[in-house]
DNA sequence: AAGCGTATTTTTGTATGCAAACTGCTGCTC
DNA sequence: GAGCAGCAGTTTGCATACAAAAATACGCTT
């Protein structure tokens, strides 16, 4: 629900509220919100109950930083590791993703866009640098959905995941650290963009609430 | 009590063993065995309760790695970023471990060694990286310490972290890196060993109850 | 005697209940 | 009129109780 954007940073969240609407006891409800809040997804303030971790511009930067160098690592493993059926299955949801860009379709693309990257963050081999990808993710997979991004940009991605795909069948490690970087650093670009506008949205319905 | 070794691998976890010995209840016990799955310490198996994960050569191989990745980041970003108060603090820590390596004090050295690399990571002024490679760094502390080096691998040790205190004083990241990565592949190279070594052990000791 | 099915026991998963802590409100004091 | 103390209501934290699932032990069959 947190990804999905259905509960917006700084939502705090009452316990027995979330129990009925989930309709569970409020012991798993309480190992949930334990196991979150090590995700970083909610923060657990004692005695005063949790609340929905907000994310800041400096957050996301942070984030993108440590990802882009966990990026940059499988992107290198995979060229050495990567079997023939990984490349294959990464190239097909590439052209599936091209097929959901032609028809214009915005969300599954992103779907199909984040099956890639995790796809050859998966390629590299190594279980437990999937996970702290995947882990990190999750925290900006909220606004990178909300990414409402241009057709310039759009197309501009694309082209990127094309110079991706070729290094990578190529094993071309060097290059594809680059263009990873490269990739990453202007989806940062994007969802800051996405992240002032909510911001600004947000502080908007704050101040209307006071007229 | 799992990375201080008193819980070996593989040990399945009693609930209620562990409630009577902590003073505690089921409740909190449980929310903190689900905080300690998600961090990699216990593997939680439905309806058949907790292990102490097990750390295979690989894992440890995998965890090195991303640390690698990970500390090559934070002296990056800790050339850039860091403040004169953090590299006194660190230039501190360096001699404190100069101090116990010259009394021998094995234990106390190690501790001094993990803050100084703490100290770097969280120098490079990213909460991220440094909560991710702290998340690592729990996993495979419990070998680290169990590392009995030699003293010809523990004077060799103290020259990389000369070196690395001195390329950090300069500023010099691309150096810097270089060394972290060397540093942290001989640091593998000996942990290793010492997992082989209580691979062994645990082999005698279960050879040794069919006797 | 070995293997399988069933019954018992143990263990996990969830729900509920109670005590401590916090929130916000009323009323009192200055 | 402002500010603080105390109290009611709510919410969190923990302990316990019960139900479902797994492990174990036993007896039965072959």
């Amino acid at each position: 629900m947190i990804i999905r954007g259905e509960l917006a940073p700084g939502t705090k969240l009452n316990e027995r509220a979330l129990c009925e609407q989930l309709g569970i006891s409020r012991t798993p409800l309480r190992e949930a919100l334990k196991v979150l809040s090590t995700e970083g997804l909610v923060e657990l303030l004692p005695n005063r109950g949790a609340v929905v971790a907000t994310l800041t511009e400096g957050m996301v930067r942070e984030i993108f930083t440590v990802m882009g160098a966990l990026e940059a690592l499988a992107g290198e493993l995979a060229c050495r590791n990567m079997t023939g059926a990984q490349f294959n299955e990464i190239r097909a949801l590439h052209y599936q993703m091209l097929a959901h860009h032609a028809r214009g379709e915005l969300e599954p693309y992103f779907r199909c866009n984040q099956e890639i990257h995790l796809a050859i963050v998966e390629a590299s081999g190594n279980a437990t640098l999937a996970a702290t990808y995947r882990s990190l993710n999750a925290h900006v997979r909220r606004v990178r959905y909300m990414a409402n991004l241009s057709r310039a940009r759009w197309d501009q991605a694309l082209a990127e995941h094309e110079r991706i795909l070729e290094a990578l069948g190529r094993r071309d490690a060097a290059r594809l650290q680059d263009l990873l970087r490269n990739h990453l650093g202007a989806k940062l670009t994007v969802v800051l963009a996405a992240l002032g506008a909510l911001a600004d949205n947000t502080k908007e319905t704050a101040d209307a609430a006071y007229d």
